[in-house]
DNA sequence: CTATTGACAATAATGATTATCCTTTGATAA
DNA sequence: TTATCAAAGGATAATCATTATTGTCAATAG
């Protein structure tokens, strides 16, 4: 928490800021969440300063960018190898640190030089899961207003039509 | 081959070019790859269609949306469960079809609903492994030209910085 | 034959990300 | 402590991929 980082990169509050946001933080956000949040306390700091520093920390391996979301990037502090379970109605996503011991064969590997692999797990989260079976629940009224209101999630985007694969 | 699609679908020359250049296609092209393959015969389509084409082929699951480029969206036309490799020098991708048992335990799920995955291998194809090791072939002069030139693949992109984890 | 519908092309609009340009500031050493 | 200077910030323009809009055309239904 104190020298959140020592080696060479210059400090200013602005990077204090995001890496104080940054820090524990498990709900892998956009430029934008991050430019959005760090706003309410630094209203002065820049979009581009947002950019930028994320561009920092990807390229010092301190922050992984995550192509989950094809609208938007997101962004995860937690650089050790894990994987990521997202919710085709909300985008929520969760990390699972689950050792799968997954290899390609070599008579697949088409003499690839193997780097690593991510795996992507497609659900849908409890409330998303409640809220699209009414039937249960009646024929309760779900007003499209409370289809907004989920935690920010509910964005304009699609999602990967991988999940429409089963 | 002649009917390519019979539910409905109506055909035009225009989906007939774009139904032809995926059927069968393994390079997982963009629809800029889309557009500009097909605008060699028919210099007269736009964007727009080709755009649309992929919306309504998405639609109907007979396309899926690849989400491992950060830098553009790019598409599957082999819509059965299989993973990928990506190169992450050049960005090429092979399909991977071999059928790996992995499922997240339970106490891991959060209660999701578990809908299913897609694993991203990333490793360094032969050619892009040789052109990165000149110690190999003496200090073999490396002209940027050169660096250039590997088909079509190399654009400008960043590549998913989970790349850079391992 | 005319109305309707879906698809097309052209092009404008949007949204995320990157680049530019100039000012400010943190870290270092005199 | 202060001078120095490259690195960092802010404002904003530019770019790139993708989406939306609008008017036209063609095939088909009635």
């Amino acid at each position: 928490m104190k020298n959140i980082n020592a080696s060479g990169l210059k400090m200013t509050p602005q990077r204090v800021a995001i890496l104080e946001y940054l820090h524990g933080n498990t709900d892998h956000p956009s430029a934008e969440d991050i430019y959005r949040e760090i706003g309410k306390k630094y209203p002065m700091m820049s979009f581009a300063t947002v950019y930028k520093t994320i561009e920092t920390l990807k390229n010092r391996g301190e922050l992984l960018e995550l192509t989950i979301d094809p609208a938007r990037r997101r962004y995860d502090p937690d650089t050790r190898h894990h994987h990521h379970l997202i919710c085709v109605e909300c985008k929520k996503i969760v990390d699972i640190y689950e050792d799968f011991q997954i290899s390609v064969p070599e008579d697949h590997a088409c003499s690839f030089e193997m780097i690593g692999n991510h795996i992507e797990f497609y659900g849908m989260c409890p409330e998303c899961k409640k809220r699209k079976e009414p039937d249960l629940w009646e024929n309760s009224p779900v007003t499209s207003a409370e289809q907004q209101k989920r935690e920010g999630a509910n964005r304009n985007s699609v999602l990967p039509a991988v999940n429409k694969t089963l």
